[in-house]
RNA sequence: GGUCUGGUAGUUCAGUUGGUUAGAAUACCUGCCUGUCACGCAGGGGGUCGCGAGUUCGAGUCUCGUCCAGACCGCCA
């Protein structure tokens, strides 16, 4: 037997107990007459003594040798400790040891296992199995663990039933692109990792499962960001017989769950906002309402004046910053810098200082009087004490560029509280979505999206005003979940696929099994997925999803502990057929 | 594909206007230390300044190229 404790399990009430404990060395101080080693393992750490009096000097000796890492079994006598340490929940006790066995050496790693660890995230990338040593990574691990029970926990109980779908499955062009796995049985033929098991949940509606779920990987091969990753873990989820009501209610019921059993914080009722709601007063589809700054439209007052920038823009938008009147002309002027830079790439900013005594002081004073900044504060929502600033141009791109300062200057302000959660829906997505690239109309969502019943008709005449049964859960400015009631017709899906540019026989190729069966009595369905990672890390109260992942990809898709993806031998590539273009 | 930031000791970083032998902290090693828990004290070892070219009497520092890492834009039905 390895132990018969572990390293967070012993209080005071053992004292006197022999007990057996095996862990890695945390720390060792050595003070001549006396040793303390903390031994460490998943639940936590104990303190070893070894002491002149009381220890065998060969013990002594070993026990000094130890080193950082190495990994020991000890037996001894819990004893209580001359000076506690409250700070630490074995901080009572410390074990006398008498028996030594050093299990396996350890050379000194490459960065300390320490909470404040001073490794760098591409060391601690490379050694992955000792950052996850370390306590964040541990807590964020078992924090995963918590979520995909209790999710597991309360769809079951809702008598959803978790079937596993394949992975290896067909390439389809839609969308983000496909990892992709030659065949060596069906040679020049290549098999598609699933982007997500959307079309094998709905045959699980047909084939009558009627509630399913799946905590499932799925793969796009599509460029990182930090909380993006090629493989990702979803909570897909679809029903039978239901309305977006439905699965609004359900879903809300498992989230206001997690956020209950994870976080400990109700939450009332989730707001629902129309898409168009939330791009006209957030200039966003996936809003962060903890804090307010929400858009003001100034194009009635702020036009027909003598100020052309505005005079010719399709929207002037502006929100009030709390408290940022206090901003000096530098302050602005990098604001003004950072609006400008490509990534958001406005043209300039129109600010007003809303003083304390109730004048304006503004970048455009020029052309506007007191009574118009007066309104101009009304509008967004200003106070005296705010600053407002106002964007122009065209009305797609001006909300999204406003959108971006707002998160910034949230940000800047503290106003974005990792421990306060504020989700809500956003609903009525438009159908189709115009791409200029290939000038043709893209699913917004996807192809299996069922247009609203009432703007079917709508489809001939202005595709892109068409709404559709789809809908968001967002997250503290995170979209952590999305689905629709789908099509479950053969008509209306053909019919969707001929706007989204297929020929009948491209349609039929690549989803004919789906509108065969779609002719042997579906029912009506819809679902929606979450992505686990970002819920997991919004939960953690964090934004990078890479620490809530066990072994997680670098920003070039690498697994740099493994050293993935890597070159395959000639062999390999013989067998399946496969000639690089670029032979490594 | 693009924008930005970074790459100097095992690690995290500093390094001024281009100028002597490239520093600090921490980790590591040695010794000391009668209750430590970020132990303390004394000493020691440790560098292809990412790589390659260029400018210069002289480059960690300037220029160009390149590789790597991170954040973002495009992309992500």
């Amino acid at each position: 037997m390895y132990r018969t404790h572990n390293c967070g399990a012993l209080r005071e009430s053992y004292v006197g107990k022999e007990v057996t404990l095996a862990g890695w060395v945390q720390k060792s101080r050595d003070k001549g007459f006396i040793i303390w080693i903390d031994l460490r393992d998943r639940y936590g750490i104990t303190q070893l003594v070894f002491d002149s009096e009381r220890t065998p000097k060969t013990m002594m000796e070993q026990a000094r040798s130890l080193g950082r890492e190495f990994v020991v079994q000890v037996t001894g006598t819990v004893i209580e400790r001359v000076s506690k340490n409250s700070d630490m929940p074995t901080g009572a006790i410390e074990i006398l040891v008498s028996h030594l066995t050093v299990l396996n050496e350890a050379l000194t790693p490459p960065f300390t296992i320490e909470d404040n660890t001073d490794g760098g995230e591409d060391l601690r990338m490379k050694y992955r199995y000792l950052d996850i040593r370390r306590n964040p990574v541990k807590e964020n691990l078992i924090l995963r663990h918590k979520v995909t029970i209790a999710v597991r926990n309360y769809l079951s109980n809702q008598e959803f039933i978790e079937v596993e779908t394949p992975y290896l499955i067909k390439s389809t062009p839609e969308g983000a692109r496909d990892f992709v796995v030659p065949s060596r049985m069906n040679q020049g033929q290549f098999y598609a990792l699933p982007q997500s098991p959307q079309t094998f949940k709905q045959l699980l509606m047909v084939g009558g499962m009627d509630k399913y779920f799946q905590i499932v990987k799925c793969f796009r091969d599509e460029d990182l960001r930090a909380d993006r990753q090629p493989e990702f873990t979803q909570i897909d989820c679809e029903m039978a017989f239901v309305e977006q009501k439905d699965i609004i209610n359900t879903f809300e019921g498992l989230t206001r769950h997690l956020l209950k059993e994870i976080n400990d914080v109700d939450v009332a009722e989730f707001p629902r906002i129309t898409y168009d709601e939330a791009m006209q007063r957030y200039g966003n589809d996936k809003p962060d309402i903890r804090f307010g700054m929400e858009f003001g439209e100034l194009n009635e007052i702020a036009q027909h004046k003598e100020f052309n920038v505005f005079n010719s823009a399709e929207l002037v938008v502006g929100i009030a910053v709390p408290g940022a009147n206090t901003y000096t002309r530098k302050d602005i002027d990098k604001l003004i810098d950072w609006v400008r830079r490509p990534q958001v790439g406005a043209l300039g900013m129109v600010y007003v200082r809303c003083n304390e005594d109730g004048s304006f002081k503004s970048s455009v004073d020029k052309f506007f009087d007191r009574e118009d900044l007066a309104k101009w504060a009304e509008i967004t929502g200003a106070k005296s004490g705010d600053l407002i600033c106002v964007l122009s141009g065209a009305a797609n791109k001006v909300r999204g560029q406003l959108s971006a300062l707002r998160m910034e200057l949230a940000e800047r302000l503290g106003l974005r509280d990792p421990k306060v959660f504020a989700p809500l829906w956003v609903v009525d997505f438009p159908l189709l979505e115009w791409d200029e690239d290939t000038e043709r109309y893209h699913a917004m969502h996807h192809p299996f999206t069922s247009p609203k019943p009432d703007q079917i008709a709508l489809l001939k005449t202005d595709p892109g005003a068409v709404k559709a049964n789809a809908y968001d859960l967002v997250l503290n400015g995170n979209e952590i979940g999305g689905g629709s009631i789908r099509i479950h017709d053969k008509a209306t899906q053909a019919m969707m696929f001929d706007y989204l540019g297929f020929t009948p026989d491209e349609a039929k190729e690549q989803f004919g099994f789906l509108m065969n069966a779609f002719e042997f009595g579906a029912p009506p369905h819809g679902g929606i997925a979450f992505g686990l990672d970002r819920l997991v890390a919004i939960l953690g109260g964090q934004e990078t999803i890479r620490d809530f992942i066990a072994f997680p990809k670098n920003n070039s898709g690498r697994d740099v502990m493994i050293d993935a993806p890597a070159n395959i031998d000639a062999e390999q590539l013989k067998e399946l057929s496969l000639i690089l273009d670029t032979p490594k």
